[in-house]
DNA sequence: GATATCGAGTCATCAGATGAGTTGGCTGCG
DNA sequence: CGCAGCCAACTCATCTGATGACTCGATATC
């Protein structure tokens, strides 16, 4: 085992033991050196990979301290690994998101207030209406958030930002606004926001789910490499 | 922006943008050190980050390579940061169990071959005998681990094993085996082994999230802190 | 009492030195 | 020629020391 990880532990244990709790600060550097017998160099990897995953937070000058550990925020983490992806791999993620997004319709239907829907039909009525891919990939993101937060699990919510993140790298609308694709997106759309209008948690749960696997198939249609 | 975080993106791009392609080597710290201006330190921090989320892999004496970037190792690396959230953040995890395991059950219904069924019936037999606590938390592990695996998506077993896991450091089960949590969880192992032997995914859905939710309540009742 | 200044404490970053593991080629023997 | 063993170059691992930058509370000043 690696010094480093050593130093990863100790520093996850003075966590896990309850030792320190959230928003407390940690020793400085020097005094965690002596305690867990590394140096400086080995403490700081450690400290930066639990700093980079939202575990601590590190302030300059003042001090190193546990994070809130909110897991919506420790969950938004992932991201930085999960945007690496391939491409093939990515498409494995696609059962979670259509479940986790079919559950989340659901329970928007169930708990939607009336302003709520209203919003989402105004966001179809908008991404029918556009043509420019960017300013319909923002509109998509926003409906599918806004239905996610309604469902009221923040966590979830934070998981599936994770997942549709990452998707956002590639453009599945060509350039053709005409084309197919955006008529059966539209299409998908609609129908979430009808059947959670009708407070219908399982025709909103089969229309998310659906719409998230006709993603996922035209990503599957897609092999051109991703651009960033 | 540190400069830590600029390596770290300046990794990640080589990455994502295709310059390096799972397995490949990455060039020399020295080399990377020059082409991305920062100091080594700060590299190999990001570099640490990186190898620690199983993104990369470096081999000490032969150098740094992308991984196979597999989904379902990626995903494992999510534990080190879910098996530091607290106990009311874990709580939160459990509606994505549910629903997880829900449809890996349904999935398994659908799928398992008669073997997977005869081992769950074997392992619900070895759960019922054991009064061992230790025992038992292993042999729950290996059924829900089976189901997920005769699902059929390796990538969405290692998401439900990364949430299971964090929840194995509590024990709910208290010292007496002959406690109602007991019967109750042996109970609803074997209503989701019957529910998959009938063919019936509805039913298996049914019955895993049933199963999840009572643990997740057992769990809400439970305030003491963990041990480790 | 409010504000400006200062200094101790803390993290940020760099540079250099030494140690240790890996790898591929070279050598010499059979 | 084939192979085993050795060796040197390359690469990462870890430590140390120095300097810079930021924070925040204490103190001095008005």
């Amino acid at each position: 085992m690696t010094v480093m990880v050593t130093a990863l532990n100790g520093l996850r244990q003075m966590i896990s033991s309850g030792e320190l709790r959230p928003g407390q600060r940690f020793p400085p550097e020097a005094d965690l050196c002596a305690r867990l017998d590394v140096s400086r160099s080995s403490l700081r990897e450690a400290v930066r990979v639990l700093d980079t995953l939202g575990v601590i937070e590190v302030r300059h000058g003042s001090g190193t301290y546990v994070s809130r550990l909110d897991p919506a925020d420790v969950i938004r983490g992932f991201s930085l690994t999960v945007d690496l992806l391939p491409l093939d791999g990515l498409l494995q993620l696609f059962e979670i998101r259509r479940v986790l997004e079919g559950n989340a319709a659901a329970q928007a239907a169930a708990r939607a207030p009336e302003e709520l829907i209203d919003r989402l039909s105004a966001l179809c009525d908008e991404m029918e209406a556009s043509d420019d891919v960017a300013a319909m990939s923002a509109l998509d993101d926003e409906f599918h958030e806004a239905i996610c937060v309604a469902a009221g699990n923040p966590t979830v919510t934070s998981l599936i930002g994770v997942f549709r993140s990452r998707g956002r790298h590639y453009k599945i609308f060509d350039s053709d606004p005409s084309a197919p694709v955006k008529r059966t997106s539209d299409e998908g759309h609609r129908a979430i926001v009808e059947a959670i209008a009708r407070r219908d948690p399982a025709a909103a749960t089969a229309a998310a789910a659906s719409h998230v696997a006709r993603t996922e198939f035209w990503l599957s249609t897609l092999q051109p490499a991703p651009d960033n």
